[in-house]
DNA sequence: AAAAGCTATATTGTTGACAATCGACTTTAT
DNA sequence: ATAAAGTCGATTGTCAACAATATAGCTTTT
């Protein structure tokens, strides 16, 4: 059967929770600014109720907070979340990886090799965005072969943190898009036989990682 | 200053997804029955609008489940889930016991104790569901000493799944409490100055918590 | 008798109006 | 001049009615 154009019917709040990620990202709502449910919702046309639906979903996925009776802001960015977040991403890469190393098959390695040159592609086209969006789908593949629900839903949740600070990042900078061969040793350990070297890999990525988009949010921060 | 008592304003949806969410784990409302918006609505006495908003709470703890346009129902229980959540909490305890490690203080070893002695004590009236909360919070006082907030929140969302299954295994066999002495090794190591000796403690008492759990789980399928 | 189509009903999704609350500004008293 | 108290406007929390959707049961057809 081919793949169907997934008409499966959506409800407003779920397609507004779409775009509003999508507006965080792009930087078109910046960091700690207030969101008011009664211009978006005119703004999306809808009412307040699928909105606030909306607006919840993103606090889950921690790219709102909000205060009751007072109102929500898209989170402020901070050097000590950072740290979390690549603190953690490096455990629980590193656990993917042991889940899912004797489950790696030929069609797991076609599979990261065409999304790295889908991130290629991306780079070579400058689209900033979709960088992000293509390094992450990279990086992906490794819980997905896992075959761990809940740890799954862990990175997704991560996911939408880190998409916001390289958006950021790349707002500020106008790129700080990775380089084409970023990822190369990665993909070399992730197909080789050695899990040790793997997860040294691991840690070599995320602490190049974190040290670059700390350094950013400091310059940020001193300049303002 | 003296604590107050907790005068703070609260939403009608997060009351009620406190008094949701202790329904569940009392195994008033089973794992796969499903909620009805409606009368769950006025027998809490409010409008849909706020019992949505607290729905949607349980979801993103993993507590209920929901498809568009359907309905929303309790989590039904798996095996595989439980390997899920056991394996998943050892890699973040174990992280979390890292990051701790070194903040230890006698204040910690005193909170530490002093919530082992709050567990047996419940352990001795024979509270079951008090059980499952304080060990809960014996575990989470790494967590907290662990000064990583993102940490915090995931391990907060596996809490919640946590308490469901002991709480149904309490509802099904009458008892599932843990003996007086469960914790004593855990604290000995955690009170001690191995790092790896915690580690190896940390994988022997959860892989015991989650063949226990499963085995619960296998029989209670069979007899169904 | 089994499968396909239709209809009725229960349940969720959405809306616009109303009430409660907070923050900032103004006023007033010391 | 300063600080406490009060008032106003903006924003969020809540409600009850309306629309859209899906499931179950019945009817029809083969």
């Amino acid at each position: 059967m081919p793949t169907v154009p997934k008409l499966q019917k959506q409800t407003f709040g779920a397609r507004i929770a779409d775009e509003l990620r999508r507006s965080i990202f792009a930087g078109e709502i910046a960091p700690g600014s207030a969101l008011i449910e009664t211009a978006l919702a005119s703004q999306f046309g809808v009412s307040r109720g699928p909105l606030r639906e909306a607006i919840r979903q993103l606090i889950d996925e921690g790219l709102l907070v909000q205060v009751p009776f007072t109102g929500t802001h898209v989170v402020e960015l901070s050097e000590q979340a950072v740290r979390e977040i690549y603190s953690l991403r490096t455990t629980l890469e590193t656990f993917a990886f042991r889940l899912a190393w004797d489950r790696r098959d030929a069609e797991f390695a076609n599979e990261l090799k065409a999304r790295q040159a889908a991130l290629i592609d991306a780079i070579d086209l400058g689209d900033e965005l979709e960088c992000i969006r293509r390094e992450l789908d990279l990086h992906s593949l490794v819980y997905e072969t896992a075959n761990h629900q809940i740890l799954l839903e862990v990175w997704n949740g991560l996911k939408g943190k880190l998409q916001l600070y390289w958006a950021s990042h790349h707002m500020a900078h106008g790129r700080r898009g990775p380089r084409r061969d970023s990822h190369d040793s990665f993909l070399d350990a992730a197909l080789g036989d050695d899990l040790p070297a793997m997860e040294a890999e691991i840690e070599t990525h995320m602490r190049l990682g974190s040290e670059t988009t700390e350094r950013f949010l400091k310059d940020r921060n001193q300049t303002a």
